[in-house]
DNA sequence: TATTGTTATACTCTATAACTATA
DNA sequence: TATAGTTATAGAGTATAACAATA
C-alpha cells in the first residue's frame, strides 16, 4: 500500500512541527472551511464527532484553533484555525512536500512530475466532492460516515 | 493530505475483510519477501521491532502467519504467511482496488489513470529501493528507522 | 423528540525502556 | 559485548455508548 507508506513518510515529517497526521489533517480541514462545526469537520474526515473533540483538543491547547460556541445554535461549536494555527499549517506543509519531493527521486524526473501532479488534481477534486455533499446534506443525520 | 485521505479510505475497505490497515501492510511486507525476520518487517515497513511483534501477534492469532524459530540463529524468528493469509491478502487487495476505483471516479477517465499507473510505479520504485538498503546492509545496527 | 457535542471506556498502533536468550 | 526479539508501559487516534444541553 503505496499511501500508507507514503502517508507514514509525511507523518514522520510533521513529527518535526510537533503536530500528528490527524491533528494536521483536522487543521487543513479547518483552513479550507473556517469556521467549521465539530460535526463538519468529522463529515470531511470520515472520522466520528467524538474523535474530532479528542483531536482538538490538542490544537486548542496549543493555541492553534479558537472553539468557540455558535450564536445562533447554542448546540453547536465553531472552531476557527488562529495565526499560530495557520502558521504552523505552512510550516507542516513545507515540510511534507519537501520529504515527499525527497521520495519521489526514487521515480524518473518526468514519472515524479506526474504523481505530484495526479495527486494534487486528485487532492481537489475530492475535498471538492466532499464539500458538496455535505453542503447538499444541510440536516442530514449527525455522525454518518461514509 | 490526500495520502491520508485515500489511506484511510483503504483502512474503511479492509474493515470488511477483518484487516486493519498495519496488518494488510505487514501481510504485504511478508508475502513479498517470505519468510522474513521481525527484523526486516521493521525496516520495510519504518517501524520499530517491538510494534512488529504487537502487530504480528493477530496475524499469527487468527492463522495467517507461522512464526517459528531460525535453526541457523536461535535468536531470530522467522515470519511465514499461510495459505489462509495470501488468500485473505487477495482479497483484501481487491477490496481496496475497488475503494479506490470508487474514489477515481471523480477524475476524469485519463486523470484516474494516470493517476492509478503512477501511485503502482511510485510503489514499485519503493519497495525495491527499501529492499536493495535492507540487502545493503546486512548486520547494520537493529531498529533504525529512516 | 431529535440533534450537537462531550465524557467514559476500550481497543489498536506506536515508541521507549528493560529484559531474556543467543551469538 | 552486541544483537534479535519480547514484555511492560505509556500516549495518541479511533469507535461505541451514555449523557447533557439545546432545539
Amino acid at each position: 500500500m503505496v499511501l500508507a507508506r507514503l502517508a507514514r513518510v509525511a507523518e514522520r515529517a510533521l513529527l518535526r512541527v510537533e503536530l500528528t497526521l490527524p491533528q494536521y489533517r483536522m487543521l487543513s480541514v479547518l483552513t479550507a472551511g473556517n469556521p467549521s462545526t465539530a460535526s463538519r469537520v468529522a463529515w470531511m474526515l470520515s472520522v466520528k464527532p467524538a474523535t474530532v473533540t479528542a483531536v482538538m483538543d490538542g490544537l486548542v491547547a496549543g493555541g492553534y484553533v479558537r472553539r468557540e460556541p455558535d450564536p445562533t445554535d447554542r448546540r453547536k461549536v465553531t472552531h476557527e484555525v488562529t495565526d499560530a494555527g495557520r502558521h504552523l499549517l505552512a510550516t507542516a506543509n513545507d515540510a511534507i512536500r519537501g520529504q515527499l519531493a525527497g521520495l519521489a527521486s526514487f521515480l524518473d524526473e518526468e514519472q515524479a512530475e506526474l504523481a505530484m501532479a495526479a495527486l494534487t488534481l486528485w487532492h481537489q477534486a475530492l475535498v471538492s466532492a466532499r464539500q458538496a455533499e455535505w453542503a447538499a446534506r444541510e440536516g442530514a443525520q449527525r455522525g454518518e460516515c461514509r
